[in-house]
RNA sequence: GCACCGUUGGUCCAGUGGUAGGACAUUAGCUUCCCAAGCUAAUAGCCCGGGUUCAAUUCCCGGACGGUGCACCA
């Protein structure tokens, strides 16, 4: 299948589309359109379903607007930048810590300032790649993936357009902890919109300035929360380790998430997990998993909040594209968040027994250290803190010699010991307070619906008819069924078909209902956005002994059923939930048609 | 952000220095008892700004958007 194909389809039948057309369009932003949103949100329902619901997990909704403090906390602010220097001659843009990086032997010039890595493009004397004239003289320029914002009206507070869902997830931590009543582990997730400003968006859904995830953040005590690995062990997965992308015949490895956790292919077992239930959730929603698989990053490739990493991939147009990924972010965030942030970010982790152990205190005689040592006395205070905690010994002596400022301002004071009050107690410790490590799956919804429409994609020849069709499986399509009265020149058919529609409508199902152009025709236009099951009211089901019946057609096979109308809404719930259109098959008398796909 | 190419009804295309034509789709009517049938009619378009010109959808410049390559993708 040609991309340009499903293009085509998608903006003709209503899925997705270049934003703003209206003022020139803007790049990076897609609208969904009608069939487009009903399906993204069938994959977020699907998503919320196995992820949230199955898991036990709790959803959130956070701002899309954060201050700037939070992501000075996150390492965004620093951390997200490129550092570009544009050739004079040929205009060319490179990186320009990359360069510096190559020719110096630095390692991570990124963090350096701007200024400093002029100098050094002018020192070493460093010439565009592309062309080879100097760069020295040229200007280091940040550029920051962030949408920058302010926040009220005056001297406004910076801010920033997410550019991921996590951070709204952590920052709430102190709280979140509270609802899941201080145990762990425990997982929250959220699905909404982030923003990375790209300064190049390509490839239609693939890569844009406003993008849905649907992310998990599993927050677990590192030493004792295991995963429930065996409710995935034995799930097949094809994985693409780092060794075998360095080598140069390197291949999948084809085996269980159970083995390769014990193999170590999978660092973490909490990754492995959430492969196999990953692995497992894209079967469910329709990705062709002969075109799928888990991708490890490369050390050089991770984010710089990650120990370990695997994307999901799946293959579109023939390339691969990242659909998720699998992160292992240690305590990076809370930790972070737990140094800048005023909140403790962390978990009271209860001992087993309560502990007793002997701790060195210190209770100074303020009435004595102030005067001695005037400005310095809570300095000298806090020192003598710090020594008895490290070297009790020391207060054996006379006195006790602390250090207070640093550097220069450094001074030496000698205190007598009584005046520290040093005392060993015994303190009886029921817990400790530890910051939970964080698992990451983060999935790409829009990636998701592009995958689905590429795989999903059919033509083949109803009659000797070409026809384009999507395979979508019925859980994600975006409509439920379709409702046509064979023919328009009957009040009875069309009575009852509108009858039939709102009916189904009533049950909760989307329904589509059309009585335009040929039975053939609307056939193929439900075929188009991949409906699975399309009703028709024909004169044979109400003229009939019995129940009034509808032939209920199946949008691959195009094989037709008789369904009486009492049951209609029953059964099409069933095989929205999965159940196959053979069991309807076996119950209902079939209906002969001479149509034959292939 | 750079380079090359492109942008014409809803979609896919043709074409022109004197404001455009097809196919499909859509709508209405006729017809019509199961897979894009037929007939009649209707709706609907030259990406935006500037320049040259009596006249620009067409030529020139700039921009936006798209495709491809480079770069980038925390």
């Amino acid at each position: 299948m040609a991309a340009d194909d499903l293009v085509e389809l998608a903006k003709r039948r209503g899925f997705f589309f270049g934003s703003n057309g209206a003022y020139g369009g803007t790049a990076g932003f897609y609208t969904f359109g009608p069939q487009g949103a009903a399906l993204k949100r069938n994959v977020e329902d699907a998503w919320r379903d196995r992820f949230t619901i199955r898991e036990g997990n709790r959803e959130i909704e956070a701002p899309t607007i954060m201050p700037e403090a939070v992501f000075e906390a996150s390492g965004h602010l620093d951390g997200f930048n490129d550092m570009l220097v544009e050739c004079p001659e040929c205009g060319a843009s490179h990186r320009a810590d990359h360069l510096v990086e190559d020719a110096t032997g630095i390692e991570d010039a990124e963090a350096l300032p701007g200024e400093e890595v002029e100098a050094l493009i002018a020192d070493n004397d460093l010439a565009c790649p592309s062309c080879g004239t100097p760069l020295a003289g040229a200007p280091v320029e940040n550029f920051n993936l962030m949408f920058a914002t302010d926040i009220g009206p005056g001297d406004a507070q910076p801010g920033y357009l997410r550019p991921e869902t996590a951070q709204g997830i952590f920052v709430e931590f102190p709280r979140l902890k509270e609802y899941a009543r201080g145990s762990l582990p425990f997982g929250i997730t959220q699905i909404g919109p982030a923003y990375r400003n790209e300064i190049s968006p390509r490839g239609g859904l693939l890569r844009l300035r406003e993008f849905t995830q649907a992310e998990l953040e599993q927050f677990v005590d590192p030493e004792e929360d295991e995963p429930p690995l065996d409710r995935v062990e034995d799930v097949e997965v094809r994985l693409y380790p780092a060794t075998e992308q360095a080598a140069d015949d390197g291949e999948y490895l084809h085996t269980t998430i159970g083995e390769a956790v014990d193999d170590g292919v999978i660092g973490s077992p909490w990754v492995g997990y959430y492969l196999g239930v990953a692995q497992e959730w894209y079967e469910r929603v329709g990705v062709d998993m002969d075109r799928f698989r888990f991708r490890q990053h490369l050390a050089g490739e991770r984010a710089h909040y990650a120990a370990d990493c695997w994307d999901a991939e799946s293959e579109v147009g023939g390339d691969w594209i990242e659909i998720a990924g699998f992160a292992y972010r240690g305590d990076y965030d809370l930790s972070k968040h737990d140094e800048y942030g005023d909140d403790a970010f962390t978990i009271f982790k209860r001992y087993d027994e309560p502990k007793t152990v002997e701790r060195a205190t210190v209770d100074p005689d303020m009435s004595v250290l102030g005067p001695e040592f005037g400005g310095d006395a809570g300095a000298v205070a806090e020192a003598l803190a710090t020594l008895a905690e490290r070297d009790p010994d020391a207060f054996d002596a006379e006195t006790v010699t602390v250090e207070v400022g640093e550097g220069d301002a450094a001074e030496t004071h000698e205190v007598d010991a009584d005046v520290a009050n040093f005392a060993v107690e015994e303190v009886t410790e029921t817990g400790e307070h530890i910051t939970p490590h964080v698992v990451e799956p983060s999935f790409g919804v829009g990636r998701t619906v592009q995958t689905l429409l590429a795989h999903a994609y059919r033509e083949d020849e109803v009659d000797g008819e070409e026809r384009t069709y999507l395979s979508l499986v019925p859980e994600i399509a975006p409509q439920d069924a379709a409702v046509f009265p064979l023919v328009t020149n009957d009040d009875r058919l069309t009575a009852l078909a509108d009858e039939v529609a709102a009916d189904l409508r009533a049950a909760g199902l989307a329904v589509a209902y059309d009585d335009s152009g040929s039975i053939g025709r609307r056939y193929r236009r439900q075929d188009e956005i991949g409906t699975p099951f399309c009703v028709t009211v024909d004169r044979d089901g109400i003229e009939r002994d019995g129940p009034d019946t509808v032939t209920v057609r199946e949008r691959d096979s195009a094989a037709q059923v008789r369904v009486p109308v009492d049951d209609l809404a029953g059964e099409l719930a069933a095989l929205r939930a999965g159940e196959s259109f053979d069991a309807l098959v076996d119950r209902y008398e079939t209906v002969a048609t001479d149509v034959e796909t292939n």
